[in-house]
DNA sequence: GTATAATATGAATATAGAGTCATGTGAATA
DNA sequence: TATTCACATGACTCTATATTCATATTATAC
């Protein structure tokens, strides 16, 4: 946690760090991500970033908080949530359309969440993942579980591994998003997303009939 | 590349230098990997080390090498290939299990193949990766162009892309092998990885009949 | 047995990054 | 004006790394 020191800065100085820590993250990861540099651009003296930060995972987890933070409100601002008349499917595919879009406004946020979701080998990393854990594999447990219960889905299905592929499938939307594609063309991606959520709906299989 | 004095040396010497490479990376990673703590397991000299290697880079994309080498190896014998009858999906089932298999036999070969994938963003393994890309996401495009040439597929999906989740899904899955399992039952695995696969397949959601 | 080539060695060098600390500054308070 | 307090500073330390190099050892050739 930052210290008292940093939320008394000034906004402007405040947001000059963060700025700086963020555009570093996004660059660099956690690893190669430095210190010097983050100083340097944000022009402050090292001495003050310590004076700010325990040291430099404070400082990330710090960002990390803020990433979700946003993200989450992006995404309900986005959803609209009529609980009466609940469709799996429905849910799923807005859950998803949010999410590339987050990343679409929010290119480096969106870079960082990923690279933290695909070092989860990373021990350090385990604490932050821990806490931001009920939003993803078992929100999608929970989701699945109504959806079976409602008779939306084959019951054939192994649950856990299920909702573990679904949390991933919603990271790799991204991923492809943000490697393969221009940000802008945003449009021009959403049939694929739809093409991909479709598949795990429906199947590859030609259906013989 | 190794250097010719590397070549030169008597066998035992130089498993004992993969080996110690191969602990180094699949524990620590490239980047975080320690020449030191290698040339210390191996029992060779800090300078020995030069005369074989260039430098780091240059011992990573050698075991890289073995590493797809081996793999590949390794499923060619697994994988009958009785071309006549092609059937995209039993030909792709055998490769995922495959895969698997390798996994489980070769457990930190396949950590190091996926740290690989997981950080293709990184610039110095882009060279590594565009060197073994056609094993890749190009096979799976083939394989696929093939399965809707001969109709076992619905033509209405994006080749480009299901290709890239064919490949992509190849990683996922022994990801997880490796992430959520003991290594050692292997045999309670297989089911959800043919779960994974139906669903691919077939998809997730009830029939209305 | 001597000369030459190949290989081995680890102390020394170079570099870089995280984190510390003694000191400076400027504003509020008494 | 003097004192205190919050914040700022960057040279410095500490540590860890990759890489080099002068020298020693061993093997091979003649």
């Amino acid at each position: 946690m930052p210290s008292e020191t940093f939320y008394n800065l000034n906004e402007s100085k405040k947001q000059r760090v963060l700025n700086s820590a963020i555009n570093e993250f996004a660059e660099y990861g956690y690893t190669k991500a430095s210190i010097t540099r983050i100083v340097n651009e944000a022009k402050i003296a090292k001495g003050s970033f310590y004076q700010y930060f325990e040291n430099k995972f404070d400082l990330f987890e710090y960002i990390i908080e803020l990433v979700f933070e946003r993200k989450m409100k992006y995404i309900n601002k986005k959803i609209n949530t009529n609980n009466d008349k609940f469709d799996f499917f429905e849910y799923w595919r807005m859950l998803n359309k949010a999410g590339i879009k987050f990343a679409k406004d929010n290119k480096q946020l969106a870079i960082i969440s990923l690279s933290l979701i695909k070092n989860k080998d990373k021990n350090e990393f385990k604490k932050i993942i821990d806490k931001f854990q009920p939003v993803g594999n078992e929100m999608f447990e929970k989701l699945l579980e109504k959806a079976l219960r409602e008779g939306q889905i084959r019951n054939d299905i192994d649950k856990k591994y299920i909702s573990h592929l679904l949390y991933k499938s919603s990271f790799f939307i991204t991923e492809y998003f943000l490697e393969e594609n221009d940000v802008d063309n945003f449009d021009e991606f959403l049939p694929l997303v739809e093409n991909m959520m479709d598949i795990i709906g429906f199947g590859i299989k030609k259906e013989v009939d």
